[in-house]
DNA sequence: CGCAGATTTGAGGGTCCTCAATGTTCGTGG
DNA sequence: CCACGAACATTGAGGACCCTCAAATCTGCG
């Protein structure tokens, strides 16, 4: 992750530009944080330049548990994380899906309130939360949150919208994350997808098919769809 | 809004709570923005010491609107706020009530995602944003996005449930926020709760009368609202 | 090949939305 | 103080959307 310093106009007010690194290639992926000028901001390739440790995992092995310690903080390498929540009745709402390049496990509490799985192979880096929590590293800590929170925000608008809607916006957000934007590997099951939008398997694969009718996808096989008018996805939220 | 600091265990772990200031009377709203030990934690109280302008609204007057500047913070002293975002077809989509102690404003960007009205009669606190992005604030910052992050994640949450069940969590969610849990003065409209739990006015008034029925709830008017058996509520969720 | 798991498709029902009518609250002015 | 109107809230009927249950199809793997 690299930080791009940006001046804005005449004011004291900087951009801040996110580029994650995927697996594959480099893709750009622009977060704006937008901190105050006053803000001295942390590199936060620096926090996992500290001495990482490493570490693999095979598909759903857990990473950490909910009600586990907050104590260590992760950065995806390669494969794809789920990151969710245990409900009664054997529920589960996905908060949010890990790709390379994430960094994740930043929780405000002591402990966790998701847990988080490796969804496919699984390689990342590890380093403990007290290198992070330093003066030093405060501006990287709130970019981190203030990214989240973004994030979560959008994630809760998506859930006041419909089915056909929810879908729509959750394939252009992966494709935002891939490095061909219309060509989507999505590393998850179509439950991780149901939990993650609030809806059932079986109208997940329905708006698939439905879209898929409208020739704004293609399936080549499950795991693999072709964004072919992502415009016309775009108008459908 | 006072920190409390809480030396969990043999640890290096600090809990965090912040009790809000209520307007009638002071009434402790516990939130854990568990940061670690080394963070230098600023007070939150200290922020809106420095000079602020207060600011007075009518109901229905503008705060802040999307896209303007987030040069300013606010901090709720009477009264109560919606902030929302407006969405395509003259929808809405609320995203906080905000109550008496609660600071809000605070956004990543440069430019309000949100905008912020007053729904009664509403006085406030305002102070420059580079008042807090300085490194003696840096802790009350990270706290402030905490409590908002967790905030968020929950309502992500509500909105994934049954309308029964969110307007359940949205009763009791009000009635930690008011001086006799029991009873709830609720200062929002239908269309401001429907637009708060995804839902419509007609399914919100519906699911009230359903409470009522069940003898979960009274109903003196329709902003007066008594939690007769708050367990039941909770059993709902 | 055969099996288990995942995905797709179908039928039927429940929940919530839409539209419409009625009842209530509140502010304004006579 | 009461009458009136406008906005808000409740209730009802009907329908759309999504869920549940069930079956069929596909996929990957031993």
């Amino acid at each position: 992750v690299r930080f791009i310093y940006l001046l804005l106009g005449a004011g004291v007010q900087w951009g801040v530009m996110l580029s994650y690194t995927r697996n594959q290639s480099f893709h750009a992926r622009p977060r704006t944080a937008g901190l105050n000028s006053s803000v001295e901001i942390g590199d936060v390739d620096r926090l996992f330049a500290i001495g990482p440790r490493e570490r693999v995992l095979a598909p759903n092995e857990e990473i950490f548990g909910e009600g586990q310690s907050t104590e260590l903080i992760y950065r995806l390498v390669s494969g794809a994380v789920r990151s969710y929540k245990s409900l009664k009745g054997g529920c589960r709402k996905i908060e949010a899906f890990r790709l390379p390049g994430d960094i994740f496990g930043v929780e405000p509490g002591p402990k966790h309130e998701f847990c988080a799985e490796a969804i496919t192979d699984v390689s990342l880096l590890v380093v403990r939360r007290s290198v992070l929590f330093s003066p030093a590293t405060y501006g990287a800590l709130l970019t981190i949150m203030s990214c989240e929170l973004k994030r979560v925000q959008d994630h809760a608008l998506l859930l006041s919208k419909s089915a056909r809607q929810r879908l729509a916006i959750f394939l252009l957000e992966m494709s935002q994350r891939m490095n061909e934007p219309d060509i989507l590997e999505l590393p998850m099951s179509r439950r991780d997808i149901a939990d993650y939008l609030g809806l059932t398997i079986e109208t997940v694969s329905r708006m698939l098919s439905q879209l898929n009718q409208k020739n704004l996808i293609d399936r080549p096989t499950s795991h693999h769809l072709i964004l072919s008018n992502r415009l016309a996805l775009g108008r459908i939220i």
